[in-house]
Parts: C-alpha cells; sequence; structure tokens
DNA sequence: ACTAATTAATGAACGTGTGTCATTTTCTTG
DNA sequence: CAAGAAAATGACACACGTTCATTAATTAGT
C-alpha cells in the first residue's frame, strides 16, 4: 500500500547525537506548552534553556510552529497505536468500535495534556507557517485514525453485521464517527461547552451516542440488544495489556510530561 | 431568562464616531485574516491601512488575538440567527432540524470564509491572549447554537415524536448533533481529510449522518418513512425568505467580504 | 459661548522574539 | 592527519507589541 521510498535512514555519530538533541528539543516545548501555553513556546527561550545559540535552533526548525506540529504528530501517530491495539482486541467488529471509545477515552485521561496538543493539527495558526511537507506528514499521521476506523466499517459489511442503507457508504460512516471522535476531544478540551447542556458526563455521553449512531446505520448488535456493559469490562481489561494505556496512578504524571515517544 | 444588567448602552458624539471606526477595523482585520491569513493580522499593519496611529487602535483593542475572536464572536451571532430563523420554519420537530443542517449548509456555501473566522473561538492559541471577560462574550455567543438545537429537541419529546432511550437526555442528543455540526464545520476548512475515504460528498454526507442519528435515538419521523426530500425543497423555499441567506450570486463576493453585520 | 475637566490621539521609545548570515568551530572521511 | 563537509555561533536587521508623556479634541457645567 504505502510506498517507503527510501526506508529508515540509519543514523550514526554526529547524525545520531543530533536526533537525540531534537527530542530533547521537542520535550521542552511540550513541557512549555502544557505548562504555560503556546505563546511561551519560542526558539529563543528553548535554546537558552537548553544551553546553545538561537541559530543553532533554526537549522534545525524553522519555527515554533513547527516545534507544535511535530508534537501534534507525534501524539496522532501514539493515538493511532493506542487505536490500533484497540482494534485488533479479539470480537465482533462493532465490539471493536466500542473498543475505541474506550481506549481514546482511557488515553484522553492519561495524557489529558496531549488533546490539545494535538488541536494543533487543526489549527490554521499554525497550519499556515508550516512547510507544506510537514503538513503532509501532519496529514498521514491523521489519515491512521481513518484507517482504523474504516478497517472495522469494512469488515462489518463483509460479515454481514453492518447492511448499509441506501447512499450510505462505509466512508460516510467513518466520517461521522470520527466527527463524533472530534467533538468529543474539543469537549475535553473546553468542558464549559456541555455546562449549559446539563449534561452530566458529556464526555461519556458522546461515546455512548455514538452508539445509536451505529444502530441508526444498521450496525449489528445494536446497543439494546447486547451486552455492552460486557464488553466494556472485557475491552478494559485487554487494553490494559497495552503499555501506554497500562499505567500505574503514580506514574501517570510523569509519563505525562515525558512526551509521547 | 436571560438577565441584561444595563441593557444596551447609547452612544452618541464621539463614542458612536468611535464605534463606527471599531467597525472599519473589525472590516478591514477580516478582510487581511481571509486574503493573507491570520500572520498577515496585526495592530500595527491596520492602524497603517486606516491613517492613525498604533496607540489609538490600542485603546480600543488589546491585541490582535482580541480583533479576531471579536470577529468570531460576530460569525457565531449571524449563524445563530440564521439557526434560530430555520427553526422557526413551521413543521414538525424533526423537519426544523432539517431545516437547521440545510441553513447552515447555505450559510457555509455563502460565507465559507466565516467558517474559518468561527474556528478562532476553539483555538487555545487565540483564547490564551485575550481577556477572560471577552471569552465569556464568545461562550455566549456560542452558546445560541446550543440553545436553539435544545429548544427543537425539547419540543420534540414534548410532542412525542422523540422518546429518548434510556439513560440518554435532551442534552446528550444536542451534544452529539453538534459534535457532527462541528465535524461538518472542520471538513469545510480542511476537505483533505475526507480524500482517502473516496467519499464523494463529505459535507452532505455528514449532515445525513445526522439523520441516522436521529433515527437511532428513535426521533420520529425515521428518514426512511418520511419524505425528506420534500422537507428540503420546502425549508429550501421558506430560507431563501432569510436576507442574509438570499443573496444573489452576484452580490455573494462583495457581502461575504464586508462582513458579518 | 466660554472654560475646565475629561477623554482621545500621537509617535517616540523600549522590549521581546524572529529569522538570517558571515564567520568560526567541530566533525567526518579518505 | 589533512581537506572538505557539516554544525555552531552571536551579531544584526527587522517586525510587532506595548507603554507613556505630551498634545489635541471633545464634553459638560456655568
Amino acid at each position: 500500500m504505502q510506498i517507503t521510498p527510501e526506508g529508515p535512514p540509519v543514523l550514526r555519530g554526529k547524525q545520531l547525537e543530533l536526533h537525540h538533541r531534537d527530542e530533547r528539543v521537542l520535550s521542552l516545548a511540550r513541557q512549555i506548552f502544557i505548562e504555560e501555553g503556546y505563546q511561551a513556546v519560542s526558539i529563543d527561550a528553548i535554546a537558552k534553556q537548553l544551553g546553545f545559540s538561537r541559530g543553532t535552533l533554526y537549522q534545525r526548525f524553522s519555527c515554533k510552529e513547527e516545534l507544535i506540529l511535530e508534537l501534534a504528530i507525534r501524539c496522532h501517530r501514539q493515538l493511532t497505536e493506542v487505536m490500533e491495539y484497540a482494534a485488533s482486541i479479539p470480537g465482533r467488529p462493532r465490539e471493536r468500535i466500542v473498543a475505541i471509545g474506550e481506549a481514546i477515552d482511557r488515553y484522553a485521561f492519561l495524557y489529558a495534556d496531549n488533546l490539545r496538543t494535538l488541536a494543533a493539527i487543526n489549527s490554521e495558526i499554525i497550519r499556515e507557517k508550516v512547510l507544506p511537507e510537514q503538513l503532509l506528514r501532519a496529514q498521514e499521521a491523521e489519515s491512521g485514525m481513518f484507517r482504523v476506523l474504516m478497517g472495522i466499517v469494512r469488515e462489518a459489511v463483509e460479515v454481514g453485521d453492518l447492511v448499509l442503507p441506501p447512499k450510505f457508504t462505509a466512508g460516510s460512516l467513518c466520517l461521522a464517527l470520527a466527527a463524533l471522535i472530534s467533538g468529543w476531544a474539543q469537549l475535553h478540551r473546553r468542558p464549559d461547552r456541555a455546562l449549559e447542556l446539563k449534561v452530566e458526563n458529556p464526555i461519556e455521553d458522546i461515546l455512548r451516542s455514538a452508539h445509536l449512531l451505529m444502530d441508526g446505520y444498521g450496525w449489528q448488535p445494536f446497543y439494546r440488544e447486547w451486552d455492552y456493559d460486557r464488553v466494556y469490562e472485557r475491552v478494559g481489561q485487554a487494553l490494559l495489556a497495552f503499555p501506554a494505556l497500562s499505567l500505574p496512578v503514580e506514574e501517570r504524571m510523569a509519563r505525562g510530561k515525558e512526551g509521547a515517544a
């Protein structure tokens, strides 16, 4: 499917050292972004704190927007891995969608700060400053999410669990699910939005609405006809086997700060 | 319902003149933002183009982020008006939801640029720079959308068209609908997202998915059991009566550039 | 209509962060 | 170890944000 023109370049000597320094730079950028906000992130400040000159940094990153977008790309990749793992948990297709919902919910709990970073990919303010080439990388990172969803929807159609209504396609459903997920992410970032609706658990709510959406699409087994609570329990257990989702409470903070590597 | 502490302040003399100048400032900010992007908007450039000094502008706006957010607030208000009008078109509750979908779709067509501006309300980059007081105004502008949706959902419950499944509330549905709308807006801003899903009309698609979501919630009349094409036609006609949605093609551009007043 | 008090406008001045570049330093490789 | 390649440096030019003392205009009271 994917063309990999040159394969992963092997880094040696100085190159490797630089690569590691890039990681430190990104890690610091992440920390500043999370703790002090976007405006506090600056090539200048990072160079100072890391003890080398500004010009040096400019050889690796063209501007702070590139740093932020790079962080967002990593978060997207990590989230995609989480989703891929969830999608690999055995069960009927719709149960695996549930697993994905549970996985991203848990991800958001463990790495709440990362959701803020993720939003950067959609921000025009950032997109208009970085190189087109990096936008492509960002898009590719994003597309993983769609691929995972699409795979499950397609399989559901194949095994007959999902009979698409006329004029609807697997893509439509993926789009709608992605929209719900993106709405869910927004709620995480801005809980105030749900206040006036008097919804108690808006975050859970929106994932449950996804159930009704799938019901509407005619995706079996339907929400009421299946013991999804049990599915939640089962996938909940299975998800613990994934490293990024199995952190004990104590390590959560530390890991959350280190980054998305 | 709403408390209006002081009522609309009456402007006279110089105050009025200043107010008009603010409008010119915002209009120019909008034009620059749309034509040259966020980074091109600057208090400096606006002051120069309008022929007065930088300090003058700083007495009215604290930073460019405030300008952008102010624009977003106006867009939100305009979109809310559009939705309110659509919601007032006679018909069963679910038909009025359809009217809203049609209205925002048409709004997006006529004022595509405004969708970009709208996104500013969600951008952390902008939110972290403006005064908390203005964030409140932004939130209030946003809430109009929810109010309109909520009103219709509540009415649907009252007249018996919608029997909420156990554990679901009117708020859940509003949230989900809002999430879909927000996903739809994102698709407008970044059509690339849907490319790999091979969806032909992603924009239409997502609004049709809202139908299946409502079906899933058990909101009658169901998508398949009702002639919604006819509803689209009917509300399409009705929407033309609303000034902002009735512009002929020629005026579209001009009006689109002027602003959201 | 005149004057005092209030309010707005000005642009110079300062601070901060960006991005560039010629020069120096360090690293790599034959 | 030497020549060439790559990286590091910090000074520089610049753009933008922000403040402020000074000047100009407006308003309100008599």
